[in-house]
DNA sequence: TCGGTTCCCCTTTTT
DNA sequence: GGGGAACCGA
């Protein structure tokens, strides 16, 4: 087959080298997914089934990015894979093995508010002092001891472990772990760690569970193995051992993860594991210009700690670096707007070849706003994610309890939403008993009267309500969903709300059931391969690991990505912007403790300069809002790493003199761009002087659009203007595609919503 | 028990 | 500048 000639030699034999443990050491842009690609096809090309190959990623997007490049150069084999992040293939796993490990086959997953509410429900009834038992602070140590696969008795059993405890004043944390983990059983739930250490127990409590999964994965492939954990390294290597056909691919330099229980010391760790080990290195980069390429080398020399690599391209030499300086972050955001506005017109860049990224999700509230005052299409990855919102994880919290009765966090979610006269005291109560005789809250409330409460109808109620939803669980997901929506009386007290928020909820749930009327009708393969049938159950299960980054595309993809640097990982774009490059937020405050972490945070800046492929542009600002007060900064110590010859300092320039530069070969730059730019600013958008203040008007009044078509103008009193592009469905039912300015296409019910008919 | 108000803490980064 | 918890009055 052709694919190898279009291969490089290290790219080739890292392809057909398939027995025996392999690791590829592969720099930024170097093909790494090209390298992976092909290397599943060569081994189905080699006669090899598709479901005896494991390839482990870390995030959703990874995966199904890999699939569908696997697709397109294998075709409809590629559905059989097993091919996801650690998490959702241990999931898929132990929900297969549930009985060995005692978990309901229909196990929910906590995430990690469900795990911090718990962790303070166990601080409340330990009578413990909230202030020094915080929730964080809990949960990042339980986190670190399961990535260690130090399980709750065992640590309980260390008295290494308690003194530390007691020399921080925590003597009690033992047992709050211990807690926690028989709270998570008595509900029937795990953590996201859970899902790791508790794979790891089945494979070594289990034998013949792990010969099945050794024999089965003959061919195991895990990416960016520089954020392998140990709990995963243990799993993968424990799978690996019969056939030792593990490739690992990673990069050193673009650790970012050891917060996270990330070790290098795996990729040591695994040529000691695996002794014949043979390494291929991947160093020519295919992505960018020397410019970057040269500049991204510059930094990371800086670290002490590192692999030697030698990243080199063959792409011509590119424009140098920017560095814009700004008075503010908004002024920052408009300068950046300004200039992504500019490059567009100068080189007919599309918006989506433009990547703003950030060190915290808090930056990017200055950039959209920016952005929006010039029409310019964002989209957002990570932040407040859908899932997240109150309204959405209330009405999950009824899917989640009507699939597993035991799941306390979510029945601690509604049992009282809608208000039903159930309070506190009545709740506080009832744990008092539920933890008395070890049962769920859930038990104790349905034998209300054997554990001597007198019996509410509330709560009689409730449970009857509940074990009703429960039955209708062969139903298609949306018909439950729905039923549950109705009669639960959450849709309706949403839609009786007519405050700017209660509008905005109202539709975020209408997009939910949306979403899960797509699911149900589906009822072909799942991204990691598994048939589906349209079942809440399996809806749920679906969405407990994805994150805001996996949700539906809409269609229209032209759009600038706004995103942390952490999510950015793995993907390229033509012009990225890296912003507030300051002390104290990149590299962040709490970083500058120790060299490790620094380190970590300039891996994070070079994994950041890396993703650009022709142009890059640095910001900072002198002065920035946080926590709602305005402090000022100083430029981040990693530009004065970077080696001067590559940057373009239009920093001498204060904004003051809003002037425009131009040096030979570059394009125009921009400085101080002034509030009210007149270019293609909406008339409806506030003065920039303002803060923007949601233009909603309590007068707006709505037409009758019963008869409305495709083509025809409208407007939404929250998204503006739009296209209609297709009606669909009758009656009640009857939705509108739109294509609105500055949202984007969205899915309109117009029984629902208030629409002007502008043409 | 509930709804409204004040007050406090917050910020890394993700599955 | 915002969300959530604690507090308070009905």
């Amino acid at each position: 087959m052709d694919y190898l000639s279009i291969l490089n030699p290290s790219q080739r034999e890292a392809v057909e080298n398939i027995e025996g443990p392999v690791m590829i050491v592969a720099g930024a842009g170097s093909g790494k997914t090209r390298v992976l690609t092909y290397r599943i096809a060569h081994i189905l090309e080699q006669g090899n089934d598709a479901f005896r190959i494991l390839s482990l990623t870390f995030t959703n997007k990874a995966a199904r990015e890999m699939r569908e490049r696997i697709h397109a150069v294998v075709g409809n084999e590629s559905r059989n894979l097993f091919m996801g992040t650690f998490h959702s293939i241990f999931a898929r796993i132990l929900r297969v093995e549930h009985e060995k490990i005692g978990f309901p086959r229909n196990f929910t997953i906590y995430d990690t508010d469900d795990a911090k509410s718990l962790l303070k429900s166990i601080v409340n009834e330990m009578k413990l002092d909230d202030k020094l038992y915080k929730p964080n602070v809990l949960l990042s140590r339980i986190s670190a001891a399961k990535n260690s696969l130090v399980d709750a008795n065992e640590y309980f059993h260390n008295p290494e472990n308690n003194e530390y405890d007691a020399s921080t004043g925590r003597p009690k944390f033992s047992l709050i772990y211990k807690t926690y983990q028989e709270r998570c059983f008595r509900a029937g739930a795990m953590d996201f760690d859970d899902l790791l250490i508790k794979t790891f127990e089945l494979f070594r409590n289990h034998l013949d569970v792990l010969h099945k999964y050794q024999h089965q994965f003959k061919y195991i492939m895990v990416d960016e193995f520089q954020d392998t954990n140990y709990a995963q390294y243990s799993i993968i290597k424990k799978l690996a051992a019969v056939h030792q056909n593990i490739a690992v691919v990673g990069d050193d330099a673009q650790s970012i993860y050891a917060f996270r229980g990330a070790n290098i010391k795996n990729i040591l760790g695994f040529q000691k594991d695996f002794p014949d080990v043979k390494t291929y290195k991947l160093e020519q980069n295919y992505r960018s210009t020397q410019t970057i390429v040269k500049a991204a080398s510059s930094i990371i020399t800086h670290n002490k700690e590192q692999l030697k690599k030698e990243v080199w391209t063959d792409n011509e030499s590119g424009e140098k670096i920017r560095v814009l300086r700004a008075l503010t972050d908004n002024e920052e955001g408009r300068m950046v707007a300004q200039s992504i506005f500019q490059e567009k017109m100068n080189s007919r860049a599309m918006n989506k070849d433009f990547a703003l990224l950030y060190r915290t999700n808090a930056q990017s509230r200055s950039l959209e706003e920016a952005l929006r005052k010039l029409n310019i299409p964002y989209r957002i990855y990570g932040g407040m994610s859908f899932y997240h919102r109150k309204e959405i994880k209330d009405i999950l919290g009824y899917f989640r309890l009507t699939i597993n009765y035991n799941d306390e966090e979510a029945l601690k979610r509604v049992i009282n939403y809608p208000v039903r006269g159930i309070g506190k005291t009545t709740m506080e109560r009832l744990a008092v008993v539920a933890n008395e005789h070890q049962k769920s809250l859930w038990e104790v409330i349905e034998n209300a009267q054997y554990y001597g409460i007198k019996s509410s109808g509330a709560l009689e109620d409730f449970v009857m309500m509940i074990k009703s939803f429960n039955t209708m669980l062969n139903k298609p997901a949306y018909d439950v969903a729905m039923h549950i929506a109705k009669s639960t009386g959450i849709l309706k007290s949403l839609y009786e709300d007519k405050t700017v928020e209660g509008i905005a909820r109202y539709e975020n749930i209408e997009e939910l059931l949306n979403g899960i009327k797509e699911f149900s009708e589906d009822d072909s393969v799942d991204d990691d391969g598994v048939q589906k049938y349209g079942l809440l159950t399996e809806f749920m299960q679906d969405i407990a690991l994805l994150t805001d980054a996996d949700k539906n595309d809409e269609a229209d993809n032209d759009k600038v990505t706004l995103m942390t640097i952490h999510a950015s990982k793995g993907l390229e774009f033509t012009y990225v912007y890296i912003v507030g490059l300051e002390e104290n937020l990149f590299p962040s405050q709490l970083s500058l403790n120790s060299r490790q972490d620094l380190e970590e945070e300039r891996r994070l800046f070079y994994v950041a300069i890396t993703r650009a492929m022709k142009k890059l542009t640095l910001s900072f600002a002198s002065s920035r809002f946080k926590f709602g007060t305005i402090s000022s900064s100083e430029p981040s110590r990693f530009l004065s790493e970077l080696d001067p010859q590559y940057l373009q300092m239009d920093s001498i320039f204060t904004s003051k003199q809003a002037t425009t530069t131009s040096t030979a070969g570059v394009g125009k730059t921009i400085t101080g761009v002034r509030q009210g730019t007149p270019l293609l600013v909406k008339q409806t958008s506030a003065p920039a002087s303002k803060p923007a203040a949601k233009p909603i008007d309590p007068n707006f009044v709505g037409d009758d659009t019963s008869n409305l078509q495709a083509e025809q103008i409208v407007e939404h009193q929250r998204f503006g203007l739009g296209k209609v592009t297709m009606v669909e469905g009758h009656g009640d039912n009857k939705k509108a595609h739109i294509e609105f300015e500055t949202e984007g296409k969205k899915m309109i019910v117009l029984r629902f919503a208030k629409l002007k008919i502008k043409s």
